[in-house]
DNA sequence: TCTGGGGTCCTAGGACCC
DNA sequence: TCTGGGGTCCTAGGACCC
């Protein structure tokens, strides 16, 4: 389960100080000089520094504030997130050609099997060879970004050597040798050793990973819980079979903002709310994606940060259904005091609910779904989510507009829009199922008018 | 005015079911 | 009356990554 490769078959491509190398690349008179990206406002970050910033002690995630006393005389950007976007995506394409198994890890970083690569062979001199070729290649169609690369017999040694020689730099880990590599480095080189990890490992005595090597599995669970205490007692023998995965699925879209002086009012508070859930359906959308649990994220004037979610009993893309979830999730903190961070995202995303919805999309669509499964979802009335759980739904359904006059109107998320007015004391009415892109779909109103009212 | 934004994974407790 | 497990789902919080 934890063998290593026996040959170097896994690189790892890291572009060096990517995004202020975009903006150098793009604005020559920024070449050579001090470069910061991140938020510039009050409560910004930094996100990337150039290597001339980083000679001033400027380094990502410190406050722009702190950038600034350290570094007056950088530029200082909000990013292009576009220009970055392309860039990433002119990598991976040069990556993608070499070998179809490319798990790309942000906008800056992949690992690549080398193994799927169509090499004669894998030893280290024809790696070497192939992984100059694509920091040559990747300098081209970048236009004269320079990327750190790290090839090695697992993902974990590909990663750590990406990062000794940055930037501009190579490093090929000779299989049979990767032990004595690790042994003298610091815990922190390990991929998921932070601040609160390496905290608990010195107190335990342990610095290196040859120290770490010596910690007992039992030990090592016992610092730093079960799974990590198993993961770490087989990374620091090098141990690691990871492989290299391509298309890995999305789980959760959020959409978060800090303000630049805390929030109080309430009101502003839940248009904001509203504003983000709209944009987090807007993405879902354009990813064919709709999930069931939504959650929020308040960060107070203090720091600390509280989240609170609600699951639904479908998956939904629609922005008023998060927005309303949301909203009332959030009026049951305590947010006197103020808020610094409002954020709202959904997960438990589900991408069956297209083939779902299609595959009842035939003939007689959601009501067949709706008879085969009704499923009466009463919640208690001051429950989150009460509102709409408190009448019959049918998985796979969707609101489309809820509470809408006495009653609410159901629909299903994508390709087909299935609608049905409803109220607590009066049977479904018709349903009716539109293309979404149907205009009659914008025209559809529920039947009360006409219906009599019915007690 | 210390401390971004978008993610992933893990833990722990409670509900609920068998 | 007291005493059981395990498995899954949900929620809240935290560590970590780029």
């Amino acid at each position: 389960m934890t063998a290593v490769r026996a040959h170097a078959s896994v690189l790892h491509l890291d572009l060096d100080a990517f995004f202020a190398a975009v903006e150098q690349r793009d604005k020559p008179s920024l070449r050579g000089k001090p470069v910061v990206v991140g938020g510039t406002g009050g409560r910004g970050v930094v996100s990337t520094a150039s290597y001339e910033a980083r000679a001033y002690g400027v380094r990502s995630a410190m406050s722009t504030r702190e950038a600034r006393a350290r570094c007056p005389h950088a530029a200082y950007l909000s990013g292009r997130f576009e220009a970055y976007r392309s860039a990433s995506a002119a990598v991976m394409a040069v990556l993608r050609d070499c070998s179809p198994l490319v798990e790309p890890l942000s906008l800056d970083e992949a690992f690549v099997d080398l193994a799927e690569a169509g090499l004669p062979d894998l030893e280290v001199p024809t790696v070497t060879a192939l992984a100059e070729e694509l920091r040559a290649r990747v300098h081209e169609v970048t236009g004269g970004l320079t990327a750190s690369v790290g090839v090695a017999s697992s993902k974990f040694l590909a990663k750590i050597a990406s990062d000794l020689r940055k930037p501009d730099g190579l490093v090929v880990v000779e299989p049979g040798t990767e032990l004595a590599l690790l042994r003298p480095l610091h815990v922190s080189v390990i991929p998921g050793v932070g601040p609160a990890t390496v905290e608990r490992l010195r107190r335990a005595g342990v610095h290196t990973v040859a120290e770490l090597e010596r910690i007992s599995q039992e030990e090592l669970v016992r610092l730093v819980g079960k799974a990590q205490g198993h993961s770490l007692f087989h990374l620091a023998r090098a141990e690691d079979d990871r492989p290299v995965v391509p298309d890995r699925e999305t789980k959760s879209v959020s959409v978060e903002g800090t303000y630049e002086t805390d929030l109080t009012d309430r009101q502003q508070m839940s248009a904001i709310v509203t504003r983000q859930a709209g944009e987090v359906a807007r993405r879902l959308k354009g990813n064919g994606l709709s999930g069931r649990t939504v959650s929020i994220k308040v960060r107070l004037y203090d720091f600390t940060t509280l989240s609170r979610s609600s699951t639904l009993p479908a998956p939904t893309d629609d922005p008023a259904t998060i927005a309303r979830l949301a909203r009332t999730l959030l009026e049951d903190l305590d947010t006197s005091g103020g808020v610094r961070l409002l954020g709202v995202g959904v997960s438990g995303l589900a991408d069956w609910i297209q083939e779902d919805l299609f595959a009842a999309a035939g003939d007689e669509p959601a009501e067949e779904a709706a008879q085969e499964t009704p499923v009466d979802q009463r919640a208690e009335p001051d429950q989150a989510g009460a509102r709409w759980r408190s009448a019959t739904w049918a998985p796979g359904m969707d609101v489309v507009h809820a509470e809408h006059g006495r009653g609410w109107v159901w629909g299903s998320g994508r390709g087909v829009v299935t609608v049905r007015f409803e109220t607590a004391d009066t049977p479904p009415g018709p349903v009716r199922s539109f293309r979404a892109d149907d205009p009659d779909l914008e025209r559809w109103r529920p039947p009360e008018e006409e219906q009599p009212e019915a007690q």
